[in-house]
DNA sequence: ATTTGACCTGACTAT
DNA sequence: GGGTTCAGGTCAAAT
């Protein structure tokens, strides 16, 4: 039973754009959950709630967590990123101008990688609300409780957990044929196949390859962990809404395979073609019932 | 080298 | 309630 003594507030001032229940519910995380203005959820493990404040973030953990809460968090949020420089740069084209002033704050975020991988693992063929849900259940079942004053929640499953729980055991989780990809993923991971941290110490172009190695794993999904948790910004995933506004509103209708939309794209966004998806995205799923061109 | 179809299941929207 | 559905794809097989 924790009592308030086990927790501490602490205050992270943020000089940055940044709205919070857009990002947080963005799709790039999907384990979020507000009531009343206070977000709860994990940040770097660890159980923590957000609160928006005039001057930035009023953040809660629990005691033994507080070492280093402030830089965790200025972390997760990228608060490094001079993001008004980057929409100076960006607003030169209208298309993002106008993405920019509907979602302005929107930020990208720097995840745990292997939570991540695994949501992305899982988004295959599916929707927002449906991977959330997934991704609860795997917790739900098979990560470790945290408290916080009146907060329960379940921590994101270890490799070794997802590991020997094992496919038949993710499939009653509802993950569909994802579960095979999840489990020999978590066994690679587990068995020290691959640390995914020292990823961020490497190319784009290397780390993209080492992910693609991983059953599961195509293109699309590992651009998702190379931007929102590899420090990858020039990491592009082309989804459908991103491929529809390329091709829609850049390439006047023309079809291009991945490869060839991603080098346009970086030869267009470049250095800021991560965050240049990310407004996009919005922008053109935004428009899908108002038939705008 | 490119294209095609199967794949689990829940959400969504229009009959 | 169903569905020539659709959903932030991937993989293996067949051109």
């Amino acid at each position: 039973m924790s009592t308030s003594s086990d927790i501490a507030r602490v205050e992270v001032r943020v000089d940055q754009p940044l709205n919070l229940p857009l990002t947080l519910e963005s799709g790039q995380a999907f384990r979020w959950h507000e009531a009343d203005g206070v977000w709860s959820g994990f940040i770097r493990g660890e159980l923590v709630t957000l609160e928006r404040t005039d001057d930035g973030l009023s953040v809660q953990c629990s005691v033994p967590a507080v070492p280093g809460i402030q830089d965790a968090v200025q972390r997760y949020f990228r608060l490094d990123d001079d993001l008004p420089a980057i929409y100076e740069e960006l607003c030169k084209d209208e298309r993002l101008s106008e993405a920019i002033h509907q979602h302005w704050g929107l930020r990208i975020l720097r995840q745990e990688p292997w939570e991540c991988l695994t949501a992305f693992i899982c988004s295959q063929n599916s929707n927002i609300p449906r991977i959330a849900k997934m991704q609860e259940s795997l917790a739900n079942d098979l990560g470790q409780t945290y408290t916080l004053g009146g907060i329960q929640r379940q921590g994101f499953p270890t490799p070794e957990a997802l590991a020997s729980a094992g496919e038949e055991t993710l499939r009653t989780l509802a993950l569909g044929y994802r579960a095979k990809y999840v489990a020999k993923t978590a066994e690679i991971v587990a068995s020290g196949g691959l640390d995914l941290y020292t990823l961020r110490e490497t190319s784009y172009d290397e780390a993209k390859a080492t992910l693609m190695e991983l059953p599961g794993v195509g293109a699309k999904v590992a651009d998702c962990v190379l931007l929102f948790a590899l420090d990858k910004l020039e990491a592009v995933p082309i989804d459908r809404w991103v491929r529809r506004a390329f091709e829609e509103w850049y390439l006047d209708g023309e079809e291009l395979p991945y490869d060839k939309l991603l080098a346009w794209a970086h030869q267009t966004f470049n250095p800021n073609a991560g965050y240049a998806q990310q407004y996009l995205f919005f922008r053109r799923r935004q428009a899908k019932d108002k038939s705008l061109t």
